[in-house]
DNA sequence: CATGTGGTTAACAATTTGATAATATTGGAA
DNA sequence: TTCCAATATTATCAAATTGTTAACCACATG
């Protein structure tokens, strides 16, 4: 799951929008740019970045609107969102961080600190996801890419296991199909509907153990 | 869940520690001080504090160092960790943040924002928290898709799940037919009209509890 | 170049769900 | 109480969803 975050940037002024861009992307980011609120908001539909850094004046929709749009929907719930703004405004700025933001950082800008704070933002979000998850007698070791099961190594397909390293991530909860294509397959990839279910048999068979279960017409989730 | 979170502030000017202090306990966090590195690691070590706020130029060890040694330790490994200062000074700004700081306030500290982004610290590492309905022995995960009844999970289907969850996210509140049928099965879809009362019938079934209370010519409510 | 692996898809089987029709029951107005 | 509309119940069936298998293609590897 230690794929290539992607950060999606909302600015009007187009200078910035490019240096923020550029040390990003140096840093080895997906970077996605926005020149307003409403194509904020369209592009963060489409993209599904990670992080959002919004500037609060903009016009049109400015960034305190854009977080709260997004921040309605479930799938920005957990998204980190960063504002960026030259004001010094005490009041703007406390308003940006009840509104939900993670962080605010106050222009005039200094590339290399933002991009220590952006890692900083990454670094423990992170902290949840250990490279090694252990539930019982089953390990997933997601750095070394194996599955172990009451001492014997399991050998799974890159897709099997990066699916059944999500579904573990976080026991219990049910993933949906479209999550699930999200974080295995990337927003861009366009798959079939079968073969999310082909996947999941496979690791059944191979684990020949009951911890991916069905809820239909939701998604799967992974028990015990 | 929700137990109050306590805070160690590491600062050698006092009149620092005491707006930071003070400002902090109104907003219901439980404060710590500590007036230099040596004495912060101690009152780290004995509180075990969910954030720890440290002034970078204290006397002896500095902020960098605590941080350092006490990201060493397993127990601090999560810990939030703050750096406060009044160098603008990029260079160690950076490598407070590379260290494995969280955030990066600077001098002078203005009281409100500085809560501000500790709330926003503590809502980011909070999002784990399920969003669990409990009321009585019942409760309603939505994030698993379960539903628990003293101690035994009950499987409901989509429609019968949605329908349960909607009805008790506000409990003694009578649903309209139209609402439910808007809720759980949106505007486009147009079904009959016995279609709920059956679902409804199945939740009760399965249940098997007196839950949800028909309002003859109004609707169904959730009660106890 | 033959072989194997991984990933996807198509085709069909198996299963579950959800809607409806038909019928019984209930609560409350007249 | 009587009666009627609203709701409960039950069985049934079509549609939606998932499971399974085999086939296919791309690509790497020896």
């Amino acid at each position: 799951m230690s794929s290539i975050k992607k950060i999606l940037i909302a600015d009007d002024e187009p200078d910035i929008l490019e240096i923020i861009q550029f040390n990003l992307q140096a840093e080895g980011y997906e970077v996605i740019t926005a020149k307003n609120g409403d194509e904020a908001i369209d592009q963060a539909k489409k993209h599904l970045p990670d992080l959002i850094i919004l500037d609060i004046m903009m016009p049109g929709k400015n960034g305190i609107d854009v977080c709260n749009i997004l921040r309605m929907q479930p799938s920005f719930k957990e998204t980190l969102i960063v504002f960026l703004s030259a004001l010094s405004d005490e009041g703007t700025e406390i308003r940006g961080l009840e509104t939900g933001a993670d962080d605010y950082i106050t222009k005039p800008i200094r590339p290399k600190i933002l991009v220590s704070k952006v890692n900083a933002l990454f670094r423990r979000l992170n902290k949840e996801g250990n490279d090694i998850l252990q539930h019982g007698d089953l390990k997933i070791d997601r750095e070394k890419y194996i599955i172990n099961y009451q001492g014997n190594d399991i050998i799974l397909a890159r897709k099997e296991f990066e699916l059944l390293a999500l579904l573990a991530s976080r026991p219990g909860k049910v993933f949906l199909r479209n999550e699930i294509l999200n974080q295995v397959w990337g927003t861009e990839v366009i798959v079939g509907d079968r073969t999310i279910d082909v996947h999941i048999r496979k690791i059944r068979q191979k684990l020949n153990l009951d911890c991916i279960t069905t809820v239909k017409g939701v998604g799967y989730k992974f028990e015990l």
